[in-house]
DNA sequence: AACTTGACGGTCA
DNA sequence: ATGACCGCCAAGT
């Protein structure tokens, strides 16, 4: 048991919240969390998601520019993007067009 | 033990 | 608009 699986699990509680077809960024979530916690930390997290026995929607989560920047860990190199535009994603060389209507903060949605 | 890297984000030139 | 830099903190080398 290490001290940051706390954390990790709430960051796979937080990207399990998204509501399909929308998306948040990693900052977002990362101040969502707590101030002390860096965006980086959220990335880290999404790296070890794939050890999750509970699916997590990792391609739901992106940079603050809505660019796919974490394409490569997926299975393929547009899975990310596949299944994005399967949720009804535009996008455009690696960003998402219609990111500011698709953004989902949880500061502002999962509000406690 | 020291240095580099990274699925990031904000600021400043 | 673009690019350099810095803060952040855990892991890898």
């Amino acid at each position: 048991m290490k001290k940051h699986d706390d954390f990790f699990s709430r960051v796979y509680e937080v990207v399990r919240s998204i509501p399909p077809g929308r998306v948040t960024s990693y900052g977002a979530i990362a101040r969502f969390l707590g101030s002390s916690q860096s965006s980086r930390m959220v990335g880290w997290a999404m790296n070890q998601s794939h050890n999750q026995s509970e699916f997590v929607p990792a391609h739901r989560v992106v940079n603050r520019n809505g660019v796919l920047t974490g394409k490569h860990h997926f299975e393929g190199p547009d899975v990310m993007q596949q299944l994005l535009e399967n949720e009804g994603a535009i996008i455009e060389d690696d960003q998402i067009i219609n990111f500011s209507e698709l953004f989902w903060d949880p500061m502002q949605e999962l509000s406690l």
